[in-house]
DNA sequence: TGCAAATGCTTTTTT
DNA sequence: AGCATTTGCA
């Protein structure tokens, strides 16, 4: 096997295959390309069988990737190889054994939807006040006892005392043991289940640290405490762990990941190798410097600092627009231009923002451009109603004891089956200890049902049993087909004759062409392989690939990709960094997420600021983000009359500041100034439409839009075009 | 039961 | 602003 085609630090990690490795590896350094010739050099050189490789990722796009990338290198299929996501793994370790600490095998997975639901009922039945115990922050806070592995008893013990806790502890015992009747788990569950089940029972335990010789772990900077145990624990024996990260890159510590298990790894495994990966192959000389530039001002952090052969490049460029939607048609603008005078494709810039809700001005003013684009994250596809709701089905037939999915699907499509209905049947199956879909079934024996009610909930219990009498003969497709057909969903979305309906039937069909897709394509074809494989993916995995489009997406979502032009609007204090990561002293995560976005780019970078911007309907003059000016002076270009200094002195804790107001607001009458509004001026208004102007006085204007009646607009604050 | 109106949120979100 | 959820009323 070649591997002169690698660096020198490179070729070392790939061939320190004994032993536990801590490869520090920078940003575009090459990782996945050692992490790939890794696999396939102890496979090739070293007779390890592919049985025997564990290689964990974090996003099924990377498992996918790596999976592809391993094929190329050994050209065939590793057969009987582990490249998985944490999640994935863990899943295939509970299908085997997960009876073993009282779950039956059929379970499912509820996805954050699923659990607020299960929350909700919990909260209810203690009799919360969901004001002094928010359903959401509850979650959360389980959420981050699951990442640490602390389970319902460990933390009933540790809050004893703290009242607050003690309620907490209770929420806790009951979510957890709802979960546990419906025959689910959730996605914190998955790993912290796993290895729960690992350490009750040596036995499985040792059959997989035996099985696993090897195993690598992507990331690793983004691993939490119960991720980080799980792969120590199935390393232990062999003890040869490979992991690879970036504590400059851990943008995940507000989701439990834990950048001390990258930086203690050392101290953790005795013996510890540890290479570093600093060149760069990816960007030019000035955006490393400034990615490095801004990097270094966090004081928590391992000391490297990355190089590049590559060329010096041209300056990063810096733009302050007047408002969001100058700042998207500057980017409009810098993309055709681009196009046009140095053959760029669309495919080859990304704009990445800090928050989801910048991507709308980018879709209006590149739609309004012609500009195509693909808008990554957003709702996902398996989130929308119509979707969660075929799934119910689906998950009931393959587990029964699934009251979430019941509760959610029993009067969906309209079928007349009430609150009060519902309420009077979990009562019958309170009373008779049996599960909801029993006292369904027995539904002639609830007395307090009127004789329609029990008509309609018997005609539902029926549709159920047909379908779980029909689906071992059945494909995925045709059972959702027979779901269709059955329930009259499409139909009765027809009826609607509204746009969201017919999105919605669109949704559906598009969703048998996933199944179709299923059956075709997977290795195992059941419905059980079919609700998890859809249970965890996300919208980041349906790729279209060889699309030409410009890419929108939040900064996080761009880790791990590069693009070779890259704009980074909203550089404004409060926006990024976030108003919540100043309020809460996260700034240095901030920080790391800059340098991600800035090392996307290889060769142009193009950074922004607009001086007002509306936010959740307040206009708000946000001042120059702090990160703009750690990045050396000397390697920014300015295309703007913006004075550095000021910007200095202006940063303060208040987006609405009064000085910067008016500052603000004189910059923006400047920038319109171009515009002659008067009487009788049609103007276009950015959601208003057209109108005329009827009156205007200083910046006021009283303006007919149509069919809207007439607005006061304040023409310093709204950008209208006069036409 | 079903609807419109009122109210409440809102950083990021690999699974 | 935009969205989702809850509330209040017919």
């Amino acid at each position: 096997m070649k591997l002169n085609h690698l660096n020198e630090m490179q070729k070392q990690a790939v061939i320190h295959t004994e032993g536990p490795l801590l490869i520090l590896a920078g940003a575009g350094s090459g990782k996945t390309r050692v992490l790939t010739h890794r696999i396939a050099y102890l496979v090739e050189e070293q007779d390890v069988s592919p049985y025997e490789i564990l290689a964990i990722t974090f996003t099924n796009k990377a498992a996918k990737e790596m999976r592809e990338r391993v094929e190329a290198l050994i050209g065939g299929h590793p057969r009987g190889m582990w490249i998985s996501t944490f999640h994935s793994a863990c899943v295939r370790i509970l299908r085997n054994d997960i009876d073993k600490i009282g779950y039956a095998k059929n379970f499912v997975i509820y996805d954050t939807s699923d659990q607020l639901v299960v929350m909700k009922e919990v909260l209810k039945q203690l009799d919360y006040n969901d004001k002094i115990f928010p359903p959401k922050s509850m979650l959360s806070r389980i959420g981050s006892l699951k990442d640490e592995l602390i389970g319902v008893k460990d933390f009933s013990d540790r809050s004893k005392g703290n009242f607050r806790d003690e309620r907490i502890a209770l929420v806790y015992e009951k979510y957890q043991n709802k979960l546990k009747a419906n025959n689910a788990l959730d996605f914190d569950d998955l790993i912290m289940r796993a290895v729960q089940l690992l350490m009750a029972n040596p036995t499985e335990l040792s059959f997989y640290q035996q099985k696993f010789k090897y195993i690598l772990v992507d990331e690793f900077q983004d691993t939490n405490y119960a991720q980080y145990k799980l792969a120590s624990m199935l390393a232990s024996k062999h003890k040869n762990l490979c992991v690879v990260g970036d504590d400059d890159q851990s943008i995940y510590g507000w989701r439990g990941a834990d950048v001390g298990n990258i930086l203690g790894f050392e101290q953790e495994f005795p013996n510890t190798k540890v290479i570093k990966l600093e060149q760069n192959y990816r960007s030019t000389k000035k955006i490393l410097d400034a990615a490095n530039g801004v990097v270094a001002n966090n004081k928590s952090r391992k000391k490297k600092k990355l190089f590049t052969d590559n060329n010096e490049g041209e300056d990063l460029q810096y733009f302050c627009a007047g408002n969001a939607y100058g700042e998207a048609e500057h980017v409009a603008k810098t993309i055709v231009g681009l196009m046009d005078s140095e053959n760029k494709k669309l495919s080859d810039f990304a704009v990445l923002y800090r928050t989801n809700a910048q991507s709308r001005v980018f879709e209006e003013i590149f739609n309004k451009a012609n500009i195509k684009y693909r808008l990554y994250g957003g709702t996902p596809f398996y989130g929308r109603k119509e979707i969660k709701d075929v799934m119910a089905y689906l998950r009931i037939i393959e587990n029964t004891a699934d009251q979430v999915s019941l509760g959610r699907v029993i009067n969906v499509p309209k079928r007349g089956i009430g609150l009060k209905s519902i309420e009077k049947i979990l009562e019958y199956a309170e009373m008779n200890e049996s599960t909801f879909f029993d006292a369904l079934i027995d539904v002639h024996h609830i007395g307090s049902l009127s004789g329609s009610a029990k008509a309609k909930i018997c005609n539902f219990a029926e549709l159920i049993i047909s379908l779980i009498e029909k689906k071992a003969d059945m494909s995925v497709t045709e059972i959702v087909e027979y779901i269709y057909e059955k329930t009259k969903y499409i139909d009765i979305l027809e009826k609607e004759k509204t746009v969201e309906a017919q999105s919605r039937i669109e949704n559906l069909q598009e969703f048998l062409s996933l199944t179709v897709d299923f059956d075709d394509n997977s290795e195992i074809k059941t419905l059980e392989e079919f609700l998890v494989t859809t249970s965890l993916q996300t919208s980041l995995d349906t790729e279209e690939d060889g699309e030409n489009a410009v890419t929108l997406m939040t900064l996080h979502s761009a880790k791990g990709l590069e693009f070779p032009v890259v704009f980074l609007p909203g550089m404004e204090e409060s926006i990024f960094p976030s108003h919540m990561a100043i309020k809460e002293g996260n700034e240095e995560e901030e920080r790391r997420l800059c340098y991600v976005g800035i090392t996307r780019a290889m060769s142009k970078l193009y950074l922004s600021h607009a001086t007002q911007r509306t936010i959740y309907g307040r206009v708000c003059y946000n001042s120059i983000s702090r990160f703009i000016n750690e990045i050396p002076d000397e390697l920014i270009a300015r295309d703007t009359k913006y004075n550095r200094k000021k910007a200095v002195r202006k940063t303060t804790t208040s987006p609405l500041f009064r000085g910067e107001m008016l500052e603000a607001k004189k910059e923006k009458i400047t920038y319109d100034s171009s515009q002659v509004i008067r009487t009788g001026s049609k103007v276009i208004h950015p959601t208003f439409g057209i109108g005329t102007v009827i009156t205007f006085k200083d910046d006021m204007a009283s303006i007919a839009f149509e069919g809207k009646g007439i607005k006061k607009i304040s023409t310093s604050f709204v950008k209208l075009t006069v036409c």
